[in-house]
DNA sequence: CAGAATAACTTCACTGGTGAAATTATTTCT
DNA sequence: AGAAATAATTTCACCAGTGAAGTTATTCTG
């Protein structure tokens, strides 16, 4: 039998992230009114400056019909604001409002903690093996 | 800083998860006309027997009222079946019909191929180590 | 043994994802 | 320039999850 099937990879893989992102979801909400998906958006778009929409989509691995939906939930809550390009009017440009910083800086401990949970557990040649391993798994698929 | 968050453990366990998932369920629905959950579901009424939602919701980690809406489409499927407990009036035993072992059984390539891809390219050391965080995240949380 | 507490499941409104088809804007090619 | 190809986003119907509140069946307790 294969490695992968013996430790039933793709089972406990699914199961594990489901349940932090559960736990990240409860800890944010309660500290920023804010979910992790949302937050992952936030953080590229801070990062990236103005950014396409396309562009949030491709480093999330996700479809761009999925950005349409978030996009209208951020635009909402006011955390950021979104501006046709002068150079091409097809792409939508995303930038973070004041409120988006807050909300972020807010969500920034949740996030701590629950990294704090991680180191407390998991050694450090651990954390980079598994980090190795969800880096070429991204990677291959 | 953190080692967990050096690595950005959380975003890349989430985009990892997210991209085999989509494989897999694109590799699945070829095989099989299932999805990636509703083969979790069917692998634990086949190895557990007849067995309540809740037990199933426990195992995936997920709320008992996820379970219904998905009961229902494997209902619909003609993949398992439902009946009430004699004992215990409350609870709905499900039991997999032999279209949901066929499905099943079409189902395994599928996942036999993710399996292989993760082999390739993953040694068993690193296996173990994987397997081991996933498994200290899955009791953490 | 009646009434309260508990347990299993359902319903509801919501978030967040998919893929296919449509829309709108830009580019490319005679 | 005009037509066709391409690109970014949107719309739609669907799948899959959440938590809170409701229903029904069982168990506990005085």
């Amino acid at each position: 039998m294969s490695a992968a099937t013996k430790h039933k990879i793709y089972f406990h893989l699914q199961v594990a992230a489901h349940q932090i992102k559960k736990k990240a979801d409860e800890e944010l909400g309660k500290a920023a009114r804010l979910t992790t998906a949302q937050s992952a958006i936030l953080t590229i778009v801070a990062s990236e400056g103005p950014v396409s929409q396309g562009v949030v989509a491709g480093k999330l691995r996700q479809n761009d019909s999925a950005m349409t939906a978030m996009v209208a939930r951020l635009l909402k809550l006011g955390f950021i604001t979104r501006e046709r390009s002068k150079e091409d009017g097809r792409i939508s440009l995303l930038t973070l409002t004041e409120e988006g910083k807050e909300a972020r800086a807010c969500g920034r401990k949740a996030f701590n903690r629950i990294n704090g949970t991680l180191d407390n557990m998991i050694s450090d040649e651990e954390m980079a093996v598994f980090a190795k391993v969800l880096d070429k798994i991204s990677s291959a698929f």
